[in-house]
RNA sequence: GGAGAGGUGGCAGAGUCCGGUUGAAUGCACCUGACUUGAAAUCAGGCGAAGGGUCAAACCUUCCGGGGGUUCGAAUCCCUCCCUCUCCGCCA
């Protein structure tokens, strides 16, 4: 239904000279701008809202260097202006061939403090740019108020867990006994948190990614994508991963003394997201639906000891991302779609699963809403995160200007931003390997998944 | 990796050697109006973004790949980084 769209997007996506090439700081200069305006709406509201998630605005400092701000940037200007008056007038003057010397004079001193008048807006903008740059996502009335994982409130549940007359192995014993996975050669080769898989596993492994890709595609309208794994700083800034969560990720050398270096993707809603940067759409080609199978990245700062065995917290994953680019107020009505889109993956494969409406102090750093899907885990016996959708509204797109035209005013405005795990592969491998395990180890191969199997029904030693 | 060419508005494409009223000729696209039964064609006008400012305007500042420098003044000169293209080499 949404075909044509969907190939117009790719094309417009993929014209040449859309891309804009990796600005840093004149256009980290403008990004505060907006913000600011973003922030003096209703400071005080804000700064309410933001506390829900834990987060104190200092809204006193930031008056305090927005006021300044301002008067440095009227005195900036105003010396711009007379610069540029006297410089045309010396212009003139030179074509009409009059002396020019006591034009000269007049401005010796002009550039002394338009220099210095520069240098000081420069510095406070850099001030106010890292203020506003740590400001998470502003969350919507509808989430719940709380603190943590524990707040989180349950929308729905799918499916039944399944009663074993058989004592449960984990997906760790269950993969091991047909032989499917080899943690210590993946220690051998890497180091801890990275997995070698073989045979029927690994195969598993690539068809539930196909599988979920063919989904997207088909059956939602997305566009499938590749797309570098390897990202800049703007990039990472554009998401949300910059600055306040560098340490989160990987990152090569800088190829350079003075060159960036550049990250590996956490998620592939990073460069999904950012091919949008720098963009105006027109109207008429959003809603952008992209998905594209990815690694992922994640250095596990701060999870020391957690989920140390098995799959499910790898510094290496596979993951099929769907990303939205849709205009302001079709992104609530956008986020159960896309939501959607991710449980019909976990239904198909007949897993049992919830659906979590993330409290305010759970959500990631830019998401305004944020729905969690939590897989059955028998081993554990409990609901362990698979998918996790979330409304950015207008926080990526402020920080990437990405906008669209809108043809009421006729001018560019913000889009809003969505995102959503459809799934996370290996822990959809995770998932399969300890809900189907049969009593004599070998484990059920769900029937949609068979075509891209060779039509193999059962993983066996 | 070696050699060369180039990055200008939605697109195409001048300007850059010899810096000055150039946010930027011209063409296309687009919008409005006139003409027309309607359309095409033609004619007239408009048509980039961000910020400041204003009730709204006027008006001001900034932006010709990014950053820095020279200058009273830079799209134009200098340095540097990035990217693109062509040829050679190498390679999946």
């Amino acid at each position: 239904m949404v075909k044509s769209d969907a190939q117009c997007n790719v094309k417009c996506l993929l014209l040449p000279g859309r891309c804009v090439a990796g600005n840093t700081i004149s256009e980290r200069l403008i990004k505060i701008m907006i913000d600011q305006k973003y922030l003096r709406q209703d400071i005080a509201h804000t700064a309410e809202r933001l506390k829900r998630r834990g987060f104190d605005l200092d809204a006193e400092t930031y008056t305090a260097l927005d006021e300044k701000r301002k008067a440095l940037q009227i005195k900036t200007q105003d010396l711009q202006n007379e610069r540029n008056v006297r410089s045309k007038s010396i212009g003139k003057a030179k074509a009409a061939g009059e002396d020019i010397q006591p034009l000269l004079a007049q401005v010796s001193d002009l550039g002394e403090q338009l220099d210095a008048a520069k240098a000081e807006l420069n510095e406070l903008l850099q001030t106010l740019n890292a203020f506003c740059l740590d400001i998470p996502n502003i969350p919507d009335d509808s989430v719940p108020v709380g603190k943590d994982e524990n707040d989180n409130v349950e929308i729905s549940r799918w499916g039944e867990p399944r009663q074993f007359d058989f004592d449960v192995k984990d997906h760790v014993d269950v993969a091991e006994r047909i032989n499917g996975v080899d943690f210590e050669q993946a220690a051998k080769l890497t180091g801890s948190r990275f997995v070698v898989m073989r045979g029927q596993v690994a195969r598993m492994h690539r068809a539930l990614a196909q599988f979920m890709l063919d989904t997207h595609t088909s059956q939602y309208g997305y566009t499938e994508m590749y797309v570098p794994y390897l990202v800049n700083a703007d990039s990472m800034y554009g998401t949300g991963q910059f600055p306040k969560f560098k340490e989160d990720a990987f990152h090569t050398e800088p190829a350079t003394e003075e060159g960036q270096g550049l990250s590996l993707i956490p998620t592939a809603e990073v460069p999904l997201t950012n091919l949008a940067r720098g963009e105006i759409f027109s109207a008429d080609e959003l809603p952008i639906k992209m998905t594209a199978h990815t690694p992922c990245f994640r250095s596990e700062a701060g999870s020391y000891g957690r989920d140390t065995r098995g799959l499910i917290r790898q510094h290496q994953f596979e993951k099929v991302e769907l990303v939205q680019l849709v205009k302001p107020e079709q992104s609530f009505e956008a986020l159960e779609e896309l939501t959607g889109h991710a449980e019909s993956i976990l239904q198909m494969l007949e897993l049992p699963y919830r659906k979590m409406l993330l409290c305010s102090g759970d959500m990631g750093f830019g998401s305004a809403k944020t729905y969690d899907l939590e897989v059955w885990l028998p081993a554990q016996n409990t609901y362990r995160e698979i998918s996790s959708c979330s409304n950015m509204l207008d926080f990526q797109a402020r920080r990437m200007q990405a906008r669209f035209r809108n043809p009421e005013t006729n001018k560019p405005e913000l889009l809003h931003t969505l995102n959503g795990s459809g799934l996370a592969v290996g822990r959809t491998l995770v998932a399969i390997l300890e809900n189907n395990q049969q009593a004599d180890g070998s484990v059920t191969v769900p029937t949609v998944l068979q075509p891209y199997m060779g039509g193999i029904k059962v993983l066996s030693a």
